[in-house]
DNA sequence: TGCCAGGCCCTCTTTAGGGCCTT
C-alpha cells in the first residue's frame, strides 16, 4: 500500500511529491513500512501545509526526492500495488519514476473502486470514513503518508474479508481485486442481488 | 486574458452534467 502527500493534485501541472509511505502487506498482516519526507525544491502552498502540516520549512530539511524515490521503488520491488483512489497515487508514482529513468512493473489495486463495489450504499468513501464505517483503527495523523497507508492498509484487509464472504472465494488475489475493480458497478450489484451470491460471479471471474 | 486534474459513477443520461475522491 502506498500514499503520497503531495503540492497539489496534478503531476501534469508541476505538483510533486512532498512525503511517501509504502506498508508491506502479507499474510493479513503489515510486515514492513517505509515512511520519508522528500524535497522537491517546491513551496508548499497553505491549503497543503494546513491540509497535511507538512511545510516548506520541514522539506528543506529534507532528503532530495529522487534519493526518496530511489529508495522506496526499491523497497517496493515487483509486489502488486495498492493505494486508495489509486488513479491519484499511480500518476505521481509514475511521474516520479519516469525522472529517475525507471518505469513501474505491476499493476495499482484501488480500495476506493472496490470499497465501491463492496460497499455500494455507504454514505461517504473516504478513507477516514470508511475505516470509521468499519471500526477499524484510525491511525494518527491523518493525511500523513504512513498514517493513510495504514488505514488503508486495514481497509483493504477488511474488504478482502467482505469479498471472501460475497463472493466466496476462498483466497483474494491481486489478480481477482484487479477484475472486480473494473467490472461495471451496477452489473456486479445487479448480479449480486438478482441471482444471489456468490457462485455466478465467482464463475465469472 | 482567463483558465487550469482526471477518472469514476449516478441520473432529471447516452449528441451531458455534476458530485465524489485524492493533495
Amino acid at each position: 500500500m502506498i500514499d503520497f502527500e503531495t503540492t497539489g493534485l496534478s503531476p501534469a501541472r508541476g505538483d510533486r511529491p512532498t512525503e511517501i509511505a509504502a506498508v508491506l502487506v502479507a499474510e493479513g498482516r503489515i510486515v514492513d513500512r517505509y515512511q520519508s519526507l522528500m524535497n522537491a525544491g517546491l513551496f508548499v502552498p497553505p491549503f497543503i501545509e494546513r491540509l497535511t502540516g507538512i511545510s516548506t520549512a520541514m522539506l528543506r530539511r529534507a532528503p532530495p526526492v529522487e534519493q526518496v524515490m530511489a529508495e522506496v521503488a526499491d523497497f517496493v520491488g515487483t509486489v502488486p500495488l495498492v493505494a486508495h483512489n489509486a488513479a491519484f497515487d499511480s500518476k505521481f508514482w509514475d511521474a516520479e519514476l519516469s525522472r529517475l529513468g525507471r518505469q513501474r512493473s505491476q499493476s495499482f489495486v484501488c480500495t476506493l473502486l472496490l470499497a465501491r463495489r463492496v460497499l455500494p450504499r455507504a454514505p461517504s468513501y473516504k478513507l477516514g470514513a470508511l475505516v470509521d464505517s468499519f471500526g477499524l483503527p484510525a491511525a494518527e495523523p491523518a493525511h500523513r503518508a504512513l498514517a493513510d497507508a495504514e488505514m488503508a492498509s486495514h481497509l483493504m484487509l477488511r474488504l478482502e474479508q467482505e469479498l471472501i464472504e460475497q463472493f466466496q472465494c476462498a483466497a483474494v488475489t491481486h489478480d481477482l481485486l484487479r477484475r472486480i475493480q473494473r467490472m461495471p458497478k451496477s452489473q456486479l450489484q445487479t448480479r449480486l442481488a438478482g441471482e444471489g451470491r456468490g457462485l455466478p460471479i465467482r464463475a465469472e471471474l
